[in-house]
DNA sequence: ATAATATTTTAGCCAAATCTAAAAAAATAT
DNA sequence: ATATTTTTTTAGATTTGGCTAAAATATTAT
């Protein structure tokens, strides 16, 4: 795996997530993106094409290849592991570690990220819940459902909560449930919908529908 | 504080180090040092002198004034700080920490550095011994000498080992020393200038005189 | 279908940080 | 004291990543 300057790899990032849809990126999506010129746009273009890591023909947009997209990957995966311990060990707030961690994320020693990655316990998910990819820049793929959409029997890991009132965060404190807890539904009651459900593999709780609204949760793929 | 380039901030640093010893710095010394060419240092130097961080005049050499050796100890903190992170924290080795530490060193964010140093619990030196500067700048004036010159009944830090092979390690290890542990010499013996030294205010261990050799410790200013 | 509009590319310029080669100044040796 | 050598600076070129203005292409509207 090559070297990539600061602004490449700032570039390689800002494609991979405008193509995520499926679609080609074009220049002033990108140029806006990366609060730039089309014309700079361009220039990039071009020389990420030459080094093979993109699809482009003039005025047809463009797309990273396979190549491009493990190099993504890569940033990414290190954006994230750097959110994750600013938020974890050196207790910022969910709002301040992005704009460190896009300095952070191009330091590009290999050792260094998986060593980081060891000594966060290899964390599945960044403060803002976002997949963090692994050492082989795999990210698993979840869906990210209500708790009340949650299948019975189906391992899941809270990831969300929409409402963040105290009265709320209580009530979760109480019934031991934060973000990262895992979980499962083992039984729905459809008097009042409510769902007793299993937390880590062990004690049952009974959770009330309004709550269950307001919980986030991913399981497999 | 202002923000400062990669290359400024390395150049910062260099000539800190250089000038250490009371001197001005040489423009082929610099040059040396940053692995370029003499005529890139003069360009850096003229520009480094409109930012009034050092005194030059042609052919007369340089040195940081006061604002230059601030930003000097600001970059120097980051550095230790992060090497310490990487040997403490991350398990790296002593000779592995000096070049991922010289990436991390310029994501410049105060409130990082300022977290990090409180996560690391405000560590003094960092794992080749070196004073890691607190948030002030404020390095404390330590004495560093052999152990074979350490005054009896003086405690002090082990600071640095001069030979790193591995039998060394080994018996340091065997004896449980390493950088960071205090200790003070309890008695020398003439005879094969051997040293008893007590541990950790606890255990007494007996030292050849090869060994205190390369020991270097440190004791109050 | 063609005119008007929007997007993208080209051409040429700029700044930072490097380089080489040559000139200037300082240090050293005879 | 002068010639030689070493050090430092200047002058001019290069690379990277950005810019503006104008030209080329694509899209949209009539």
């Amino acid at each position: 795996m090559l070297n990539y300057s600061q602004s490449e790899e700032n570039y390689i990032k800002a494609i991979y997530h405008l193509q995520a849809d499926g679609e080609t990126v074009t220049t002033n999506a990108l140029a806006q993106e990366l609060l730039t010129r089309p014309a700079s746009v361009t220039d990039m273009m071009k020389k990420l094409k030459t080094k093979k890591l993109l699809n482009y023909q003039p005025y047809q947009g463009f797309r990273l290849n396979n190549e491009g997209k493990k190099v993504a990957l890569g940033i990414i995966r290190r954006h994230r592991l750097w959110e994750y311990f600013l938020s974890e060990k050196l207790k910022f707030g969910w709002d301040e570690v992005h704009e460190i961690a896009e300095e952070l994320e191009h330091v590009s020693s290999k050792k260094l990220v998986d060593k980081l990655d060891e000594y966060l316990g290899f964390p599945k998910f960044d403060p803002h819940g976002d997949p963090i990819p692994d050492m082989n820049g795999k990210i698993e793929n979840y869906q990210q459902v209500s708790l009340v959409d949650l299948p019975l029997n189906t391992l899941a890991e809270v990831c969300h909560v929409s409402n963040q009132s105290t009265e709320m965060l209580d009530l979760l404190k109480h019934k031991n449930i934060s973000i990262g807890t895992r979980l499962e539904i083992k039984q729905k009651f459809h008097f009042d919908s409510s769902v007793e459900i299993k937390i880590r593999q062990q004690h049952l709780v009974t959770i009330s529908e309004q709550l269950a609204k307001n919980i986030f949760v991913r399981y497999g793929a």
